[in-house]
DNA sequence: AACACAATTTCATTATATGGAACTCTAATG
DNA sequence: CATTAGAGTTCCATATAATGAAATTGTGTT
């Protein structure tokens, strides 16, 4: 994506899963009309495309509306790439011990494109197993995991725009505020949210690497604004980053 | 799928798509020249296509070996897929009375191209979670549930390639034979399989169809064939189809 | 019946996709 | 060290496939 640019010549590719992606938001059915729209194409050429992603089951419709959905196929791809994923598997039970020992929800989190996805979470509430958070996605400005992400992956600013979206009036909406924060979070190693995600809910992530050094995701722990005091939050920090240097594969 | 045929106008789009759906085979990382081998694309078109994919996070490398293999924006559209799936919602307090009534396992499939993906599953010996098979897939020749689909399904045996795969000695092997059986499937409303997925496995399906008629998947009740008599099989098969009404929406 | 809007189809044009060939990179071998 | 093999990447001319304007069909509402 963003240290890989898109290449010449696949135009009509990538238009097919750019049009997938307008199903990865909440509403979960979209009319030809309105996706056309929402992808900026031409509807003949919208149509086509799919129909394309229709013919393979990557797309289905609502009989009764005509209206596309993601399909079984996307099912299927999206399960194996979840149960393929070795650092979920491995996070796991590290997630398990910090909420622990904690007391407080910890995450393992991916970029997606502008977005967090939350791949694992264990909350001190329920130890039994992927709690409601799981799947969904925040923005990578407003979260602990997202800037610690951008402050450690190569051409990691480029995913954001300019515009930030404010989800409290504590949110950093510019992008040259958010820029200024990434020196301090690469040099303590960790990054912080303070109400910036939602009022009275804070969180400390840090970067997880692959075994040649490459930014996978991120780890955090978060809980209400009340109880994580700021030097609560540093103790926290420190605790993560050695989490996740052990998650970390050696070759 | 088979009954929308691929559009003209979007081989890109295809050929894309198709190259995503190597991944889902349980090989996790494939390299550039056995993709380009087993799509039967020139390596130069494999080579951009998989570029385009990399830029949208669809697939990334394992940066050791240049290996592609599935991607984070594939894991955040197949949790959207699975979370947005109504039936599967809708299924899932039946199968746990399925299985409590039977005592054996009651899974939930849908189709993708010539398989059956295994949606959710309750076994009597777990009642907690998602049991191993969820997110497997097996073919529908040997499965009672790709049976029941491809019996009740608009042009579902359209789905099969005229060879069928061997897994046991009892696999039905010939399209024409299970062709045959597709009448009685219909006339009785259920299909099975015994020992031809597996020795010593055998299983009940039923399709199950959304609001209009729309074949969408199929349930299941599987066990030891030991303990699936043809009685028992046959008395199943009326619990399936009681069900699967009952999961069917009215509009 | 008329109207509005959704979805689908047609077809000429040309932009984009294609693939052969060359090049670069990396690891293994003599 | 040089050579070889095979992986990945880049270049570029050509023609195929993609594009989108316009027309048609389908559906629901008044």
């Amino acid at each position: 994506m963003r240290d890989h640019a898109a290449p010449q010549g696949a135009q009509a590719a990538l238009r097919a899963i750019r049009l997938l992606k307008l199903f990865a938001a909440e509403t979960s059915e979209l009319q030809l009309a309105e996706i056309s729209v929402s992808a900026g194409l031409n509807k003949t050429t919208t149509h086509r495309l799919l129909q394309a992603l229709h013919s393979e089951e990557m797309l289905e419709r609502n009989p009764a509306t005509g209206a596309y959905r993601l399909g079984s196929a996307m099912m299927a791809l999206g399960v194996q790439a979840l149960s393929g994923n070795e650092l979920r598997l491995r996070a796991r039970p590290m997630l398990r011990r910090l909420a622990d020992e904690t007391g407080e929800t910890a995450t393992l989190e991916v970029p997606v494109d502008d977005t967090m996805l939350i791949l694992d979470e264990v909350t001190t509430k329920h130890f039994v197993g992927a709690s409601g958070n799981v799947g969904t996605r925040w923005p990578i400005h407003a979260t602990s995991t997202g800037k610690a992400l951008i402050a450690f992956e190569q051409c990691g600013v480029q995913r954001l725009n300019s515009d930030l979206t404010a989800l409290t009036a504590h949110t950093i909406t510019r992008l040259d505020t958010l820029e200024n924060q990434l020196s301090d979070i690469r040099r303590r190693g960790f990054a912080e949210t303070v109400d910036e995600l939602e009022d009275g809910f804070s969180g400390v992530g840090v970067a997880v690497r692959g075994g040649m050094g490459e930014v996978l995701g991120a780890l955090s722990i978060c809980g209400p604004t009340q109880r994580l005091s700021e030097a609560r939050r540093t103790q926290l920090g420190a605790t993560l980053c050695t989490v996740a240097s052990r998650l970390q594969p050696r070759y």
